[in-house]
DNA sequence: AACTATATTTTGTGATCACAAAGAATAATA
DNA sequence: TATTATTCTTTGTGATCACAAAATATAGTT
């Protein structure tokens, strides 16, 4: 039945607190966010109605808002899918991160209350954990909570559904990103970050995100790892 | 019928060729772009629909967008509005926009040639003249050309849509903003930018977008100047 | 008159259907 | 065999309906 590749997505336990269209959405959101639908793959409203089991309706419109966030892309056709990646996308992506986050940072810099000092540094040991265990999926996600836990300080927070949509975009590549980062990521640049909230040192703490965030992607140094980085992804399907 | 305060949105010719969600869109962002819907006002699918005179599936798909686009905001009760604005947010949204755009600036200075520089310097002239004849309206417009046009250099621009989403947050004050910026708009910026394009020097063009960007709410220095300003817009129906 | 409980209306959500446009497959022609 | 025409299928769009939750209005009680 299906004319191309499959699709194999998470389900999630449907709460009945929320609606379908909200459901539907997460779940969509995070099969994008792990990679699990390869960019360029044509996405209709009934497959993925069917495979999900709900009508049309909600599928509809997670659709459009993932498409107003830039996880998937409307072609002239009509016909949705996730954005092929290219080398230089690539680095417009994490530059644009780097420009952001360290701004954002340093705008919630002053806000940053004895309270959320203590959630960083305790977020930061699990990261130190999960280091030494290479727990490279762990390390992701609470290096992500980490970095939303410190702009979201900023009670007149405007950047972060920003942020947020540039991760989408990275998003399956990123996965990928953290399976070399091993032997990179040699530095506690969170610790750094710390420091420099410690000393209410905006500056420095800018230089410390932008470290955190392009050493993330270090072994993307050269053009040509990054093109067979990006290759990869594209050819490798879940 | 209504219970609160009419809506009065411009409506153009609907184009055949496209969507009748698309021009719901279009027509919905417009109103929130000219601040013809009052911050806090509560949307409704159905009354707008009528409105606008198509069924209420068009405009449930533009809110969803419009929402997941932060120039509406969806309230826990599932209610859709315009959100209110606050100094403190105001600020937040501009300071957010001078570290995108200066960013974003830079990023396309290295693809402007020949034929954009001429057609930025034509728009320069169209505003110089635009300031000359005092038309405010035609200023706004074509500042917001110029930026486009000069970030759009960039074939690998991805910061536009966040860009375009401060845009639309700031739009109902920035009307505002543009009535009382006669008086402070003295010195051409985007000469400025002219000059640093053509000199190749990153960090000055940053300087004259920020400077842009930052003398465009000249007016607003003061905290009670910029309460005063936004209250004038909440209230302000139209 | 102030508050609470009940009834009524309005509203978002989700399902289903009709239809035209786009795609894919098949047949026809050179 | 390669290319064009034609048929058949799939798909997005938009309209309509049913329903439960929310909002509003009304009645009832202290």
């Amino acid at each position: 039945m299906d004319k191309k590749s499959p699709i194999q997505i998470t389900l999630t336990e449907r709460n009945d607190a929320v609606t379908i269209t909200q459901w539907v959405y997460e779940t969509l959101r995070g099969a994008v966010m792990n990679g699990q639908i390869l960019p360029g793959r044509a996405l209709t409203i009934r497959e993925l109605a069917a495979l999900l089991d709900v009508s049309p309706m909600p599928v509809r419109e997670a659709l459009r808002q993932l498409s107003a966030e830039n996880a998937l892309e409307i072609q002239g056709n009509r016909r949705v899918m996730v954005p092929t990646m290219t080398a230089m996308k690539f680095t417009e992506l994490y530059e644009a991160r780097i420009a952001i986050e360290s701004h954002s940072a340093a705008r919630a810099l002053p806000y940053i209350d004895k309270t959320r000092f203590t959630q960083l540094r305790n977020l930061d040991q699990l990261i130190n954990i999960a280091q030494q265990e290479s727990n490279l999926e762990q390390i992701s996600i609470l290096n992500q909570d980490f970095h939303r836990l410190l702009y979201t300080a900023n009670p007149h927070q405007v950047t972060l559904p920003l942020i947020e949509s540039l991760w989408l975009q990275l998003g399956p590549f990123m996965r990928l990103a953290t399976s070399k980062l091993k032997e990179h990521y040699l530095i506690d640049r969170h610790n750094e970050a710390m420091i420099a909230i410690e000393k209410q040192d905006a500056f420095a703490l800018q230089l410390a995100i932008t470290a955190d965030i392009r050493e993330g992607i270090a072994f993307a140094g050269t053009p040509e790892l990054l093109n067979s980085f990006i290759e990869q992804s594209h050819a490798a399907a879940l």
